[in-house]
DNA sequence: GCTTGATTGTTGCCAATGCAACCGTTACAA
DNA sequence: TTGTAACGGTTGCATTGGCAACAATCAAGC
């Protein structure tokens, strides 16, 4: 055995998965069970509420999914008529996609119970650890980009 | 609109599911390749070889997976020999399972790979933060069992 | 202009996941 | 003892997800 015993309850990605995985069940029931919508397609919805119209391409690499995922999620969304398509003047490969109306009310209302479940995450943990906690993972996710 | 916006980058939930599917698939990396093994698998594997005999349920409360995809890991790493099934005394429906020679082989190797991979992402924080991350995963982990 | 290589988005296919239903066993209470 | 509920584990089925291959478009060099 090498020097160091394996600590599996300290793994990193171990923990990193439970909480992720924890959470996101606890908050999936928001979007699920109200409007039966994919984890993939929330994200979706979540990037063109937040930051306007914006190609496939584009959401792929801030939200690191897979483009066939988004592809699927967006024409579900279009299907719903919560998502439009539109041209992109200099490419024409790409499609511009932002929200419908209908789609920014879905949006708005995920978007609230984000907010207070966030809150609720932050309050058992405390605003100190909590912002902490926020900060390491967003240095996790940029150092791993390289 | 209500009084704050929502702050997609900052939603915990947001930045947990990014830091760990990119630490999961960066360390998926080892076992996928090498041994072509699931993350359930693993993750069988992982509490066998570092806790010892379990039953199939102590495993799913301990590493709160599905009792589904335990079932079905357990039948695949039988398959390959890296694990056995003995009987429970006092109870005829569980099943002790344990690694054999060959499955903890393979164990102590992914063993050490996430050692060193745990090593790298902790260098990446800095020992500081990457404990103050882990004893606030910890803490959301524990938080939500309620 | 033409060719080669990269990029956008879609589709087919297979592996992985989750839910519900199920069987056998156990615990417990009337 | 017998009936009922809970538990351990497996299987079937539908959904989800990722990889590879593809058509269309763009970009860059010759």
């Amino acid at each position: 055995m090498a020097g160091t015993e394996f600590d599996l309850e300290g793994f990193l990605p171990y923990l990193l998965n439970q909480a992720a995985e924890t959470t996101g069940r606890e908050f999936a029931a928001a979007y699920r069970g109200r409007y039966a919508m994919t984890r993939t397609q929330w994200r979706v919805m979540a990037h063109l509420g937040r930051f306007g119209a914006m190609t496939a391409a584009e959401i792929c690499r801030r939200a690191m999914e897979e483009k066939t995922g988004v592809s699927r999620s967006v024409q579900a969304l279009e299907d719903r008529g919560w998502l439009i398509r539109g041209a992109v003047a200099e490419d024409r490969r790409a499609e511009a996609l932002s929200l419908t109306p209908s789609g920014r009310e879905v949006y708005d209302a995920l978007a609230a119970e984000a907010i207070r479940f966030d809150a609720l995450l932050r309050a058992r943990l405390g605003e100190a650890r909590a912002a902490g906690l926020a900060e390491a993972l967003t240095a996790l996710v940029s150092a791993a980009r390289d």
